[in-house]
DNA sequence: GAAAAGAATTAGACATGGCTAAATTTATAA
DNA sequence: TTATAAATTTAGCCATGTCTAATTCTTTTC
């Protein structure tokens, strides 16, 4: 019916909309998927071809009520894959991705509702990112804050990390930080770096601003001192 | 490195080259994979380009020593996830076999070790077909004689059943025929249908001449009357 | 041991998904 | 508002895997 590779485009589209909103860019696309631009023009001829986006000449990209469903289909796919990866498998979080990466094409609907089933109908993946449900409901999935955009002395709940850097990945467990930790923003350096104390007392972890940046986070309404 | 589409040439020549013993005929493997003769020439010529297949225009082609471990591995994939798909994710055993042979080419060697120890390294797939070990040892693999090749009166013990006909499978489950059942031949009619008695008590089960030759069975050295 | 039949290969075409280089359109700056 | 820069599309090429039709072996058959 449809390529892995359409497939990829369409997730690709379906994830940069929620971040810029609005149309998504050839350029933009081409830099995600890391193809040339002319490669993106004639894939998005194709697929608006076939009525999965609307795509403008110079203008960009956006899926339409064909397209998004196979979007959030194969993103459920990812995210559950990589729970069962970690849950059942015992993988670690910073090597789940590719391999979800790959196999989230190849599995079944059916094979995704067993392994769905197998782990309780989970809500989140690994790394926080909301896991579509069977009937493709994403009601549950919330933008939040960002680390960055703390003030020091907040106390807040870590939601979500990016998932697709494995260093970036091993360095936050390794400080204890997972989506569900608590941590204190102890100083906004004005260069850009934010550093956090766990609650877990692992001791104060130091992050660049474009990661902070990339961390989804929940205020906790009232601090517990 | 090799292609989904490789991988299953050099699986189909691993599989007929041990039916048919030397070399496979273009237009047997042709006939096996569903392609054009001409498809499967272009091919072979890749293959033995890269080394993977010894092949003689008009003659046929065999796997060489790089081919043999490549078509195993792939062979090992399809069995684990067959295994896994019937003993973890409640799959029938009559509709495993398609998800296996999608599966098999994108999951990576790790995880195929990881399921196979969740399943605690399991020596055949739910079709009683060996399942080659990590490090693509077949040494177990013992073709056995046919139930066709029996006689009345003889009792035998089901070894391995063909998995890709699920309808079959289905008709053999429903009357208690598996792996490891014991049955008695109870009739060989003139035109070839064998009629077999489960010790399950399911009652006799006929099969076609044509479907008796195709299960492995193992003859009980001294049957229980 | 020719001639006919059968099997296999070659030739040429097509679809998919890439790339580079050359237009062309849109945005920015003078 | 015109010139320049940046983004985007078009044109043309390549690799993979497949097909049909034509040709060239091989094997049978008489
Ligand atoms: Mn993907
Ligand atoms: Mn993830
Ligand atoms: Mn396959
Ligand atoms: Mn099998």
């Amino acid at each position: 019916m449809l390529s892995a590779i359409m497939e990829d485009y369409l997730k690709a589209i379906y994830s940069l909309q929620n971040e810029t909103d609005g149309r998504v860019r050839t350029s933009v696309l081409a830099e995600y998927i890391d193809v040339e631009q002319s490669t993106v023009t004639s894939m998005m001829k194709k697929l608006s071809e076939r009525d999965f986006v609307q795509y403008e000449p110079y203008k960009g990209v956006e899926l339409t009520d064909t397209g998004v469903p196979i979007a959030l289909e194969i993103i459920r796919h990812h995210r559950l894959l990589e729970r069962y990866l970690t849950d059942h498998l015992e993988y670690d979080w910073a090597e789940v991705h590719d391999e979800a990466d790959r196999l989230e094409h190849h599995i079944s609907s059916k094979f995704a509702d067993r392994i769905a089933e197998q782990l309780g109908q989970p809500a989140v993946d690994p790394h926080g990112d909301p896991i579509p449900t069977a009937d493709l409901d994403v009601s549950g999935a919330k933008d939040g804050e960002r680390l960055a955009d703390h003030q020091v002395g907040d106390s807040v709940q870590i939601v979500r990390v990016p998932d697709t850097d494995p260093d970036l990945l091993r360095y936050l467990s390794k400080h204890g930080i997972h989506p569900g930790t608590v941590v204190d923003v102890v100083e906004i350096a004005p260069f850009g770096m934010v550093t956090l104390d766990p609650d877990n007392g692992d001791g104060p972890v130091a992050l660049p601003e474009e990661v902070a940046r990339s961390i989804s986070t929940q205020s906790l309404t009232q601090s517990s001192h």
